[in-house]
RNA sequence: CGCGGCGUGGAGCAGUGGUAGCUCGCCAGGCUCAUAACCUGGAGGUCGUAGGUUCAAAUCCUGCCGCCGCAACCA
């Protein structure tokens, strides 16, 4: 029975560029996919733009593009950066493919069959300019802030959802699935949301050319919330290819950004119900990503000019360093800030100093005191030193921190486990003093090195695949990387030949992995 | 009293009853294989505050102060 690991992201709107927000979101959703499939899960990994909506339809007509034309050109820049940052996802579903129109229509009309959706009058204060209802603490002297003209009383046709039938049945799920909102402080707003104020949602929109309709009343079109989240189930084959879609569904991780916890906490399993299929397993709502400036810690915002696109970063530095910053800095159930000083700091550190530079040390050392071949050493089992923890609880912990999506914690596992202890040992050896006295003592110590830099190597896999594949790639090892699990972390492989450095070697010894940030020379705008 | 979260050395975080810990930064030594990297030691905290429970509280309870999130289209 092959185990299977179907996780998500939100859909992003295409109406500007993915920032380094939204790619907190994305990167941290990889590490899982890339974990699972490592641990032997089939995993289905999707991403997705989120296009049928009013605002991607005049940023279009604003830049004199078509809709479709634009979409796709801005799902073409979104992949683009995606594809740079190492992203592993399986899929790529816009949703104004024809494969989620077809799923979407199938989907509402299941819910309308099922009583679930019924036709009411919606009266309220409508902007021209916006196009849309305003509540009345949006407006200000009863003027839209944005337009600046007076909205008007309207009042229209809607078809409502009956979200708040599900209210007993979505407390129920809640208590038998103490682990489907996660992290702890989300369950509770929206356990507290679904007690208190549960209402009904109006799913449609009059008078739109872009959208998907309904199909039993194509004057409306399906309004964005009750056709976004169904991307989940229409990539995986709802209404198109149902076994395939049996064969995914439910959903085991759904990661979101906390500012839409109740749409996919509440909502989204409200419509599973009514449609009569299984509510996804569970959500996890990450945290933000914040600038700081100076002393002040402010929100991504184009018009604060605080926008930081991925691709500033991945230009002067590397995927890898990317990753790095956001998922050892920022932890992912909470909030995180980004700043160039904290982020030269780190990569020097924790990516220069302690984990390229140990790597640079030890081949150095084989490179030139043993032509690159560890004599003797074949057939044995390296020891890796640990520090105040053990081998298998170090692994087990590790285990748990990325399972449990604690990734900043995982990371810091790693460096105090493997890489601080690694450094610890070679400078009690002195194997550069040892080797004049005792080569073959050297060559063990050195073998043991290498231990440590492969276990590296592996439970960074996940996190930073490039440079892991580049550290194991260092070696000889008999398992290809490809094949690499966790598992492997815990015990010492015996190789049938002597561990040698494959990497190139020049003067005996390799190019640095980080080159050490001069934030003067290199940050400077 | 709308609901919820947070408050630990300069910064960022662990730590849910038993001598306060990690990373960065700072200071002083050591080493010199390595990317001026690495290792050791040190300074720096009345764990927001005032009470309470307990042999023992950062940890449990209560009040207060401060910051933040949510209150239906916001990454």
């Amino acid at each position: 029975m092959a185990k299977r690991f179907f996780l998500t992201t939100a859909i992003d709107y295409p109406n500007s560029r993915p920032h380094i927000g939204t790619a907190f979101e994305k990167i941290g959703a990889d590490v899982q996919a890339r974990y699972r499939r490592m641990e032997g899960y089939e995993v289905f990994f999707l991403m997705g733009n989120d296009e049928n909506t009013i605002k991607v339809a005049r940023r279009a007509q604003e830049l004199g593009e078509g809709v479709q034309a634009y979409c796709d050109r801005m799902a073409g820049e979104f992949k683009e950066v995606w594809a740079a940052l190492g992203i592993s996802n399986d899929d790529f579903i816009q949703t104004s493919e024809a494969r989620h129109h077809a799923g979407c229509r199938a989907f509402i009309q299941k819910v309308y069959d099922a009583g679930y959706i019924y036709k009411a009058g919606y009266e309220g204060w409508y902007c021209d300019g916006c196009e849309a209802f305003k509540t009345e603490k949006e407006l200000e002297d009863g003027k839209c802030p944005a337009h600046k003209v007076p909205a008007v009383r309207r009042k229209e046709d809607c078809w409502y959802f009956a979200l708040s039938k599900f209210q007993d049945k979505l407390l129920a799920f809640y208590e038998a699935n103490p682990d489907f909102i996660e992290p702890e402080s989300r369950r509770n707003e929206v356990m507290n949301l679904v007690k208190t104020e549960l209402l009904d949602v109006n799913i449609t929109r009059s008078g739109q050319d872009w959208g998907i309709r309904l199909p039993w009343d194509e004057r409306f079109t399906i309004y964005v919330w009750f056709d976004a989240l169904l991307n989940y189930i229409t990539a995986a084959g709802y209404g198109s290819d149902m076994d395939r879609f049996g064969k995914w569904w439910p959903a085991d991780l759904h990661v979101i950004g906390k500012d839409i916890t109740r749409f996919h906490c509440a909502l989204w399993p409200a419509m599973c119900m009514a449609a009569g299929i299984a509510p996804p397993k569970r959500v996890f709502g990450h945290g933000f990503v914040y600038i700081k400036s100076g002393q002040e810690t402010v929100k991504i915002s184009k018009s604060l000019g605080t926008l930081v696109e991925p691709m500033d970063i991945l230009r002067k530095f590397s995927a890898e360093a990317f990753r790095y910053y956001f998922l050892r800095e920022c932890p992912f159930p909470g909030d995180g800030e980004f700043s160039w000083k904290r982020f030269a700091d780190l990569y020097n550190s924790d990516l220069a100093n302690n984990l390229g530079n140990l790597y640079s040390r030890v081949t150095g050392l084989v490179g030139r005191n043993f032509g690159a071949v560890l004599d003797g050493t074949a057939g044995r089992r390296a020891v890796l030193p640990v520090g105040e923890i053990s081998r298998a609880e170090l692994v087990a912990r590790y285990r748990q921190q990325v399972e449990s999506l604690h990734y900043n914690q995982a990371l810091a596992t790693l460096w105090q486990g493997v890489l601080v202890p690694a450094n610890q040992h070679a400078e009690k050896m002195a194997p550069w003093s040892l080797v004049k006295t005792d080569k073959a003592a050297a060559a063990v110590v050195l073998h043991d090195l290498v231990e440590a830099v492969r276990v590296a190597a592996v439970l960074l896999k996940p996190f930073l695949p490039k440079l892991a594949a580049t550290l194991y790639g260092g070696f000889n090892f008999a398992k290809p990387f490809e094949a690499v699990s966790t598992a492997d972390a815990l015990e010492s492989p015996i190789l049938p030949e002597d561990t040698r450095v494959i990497a190139e070697l020049v003067g005996g010894k390799v190019a640095p992995l980080f080159p050490r940030i001069d934030l003067e020379a290199d940050t400077k705008e």
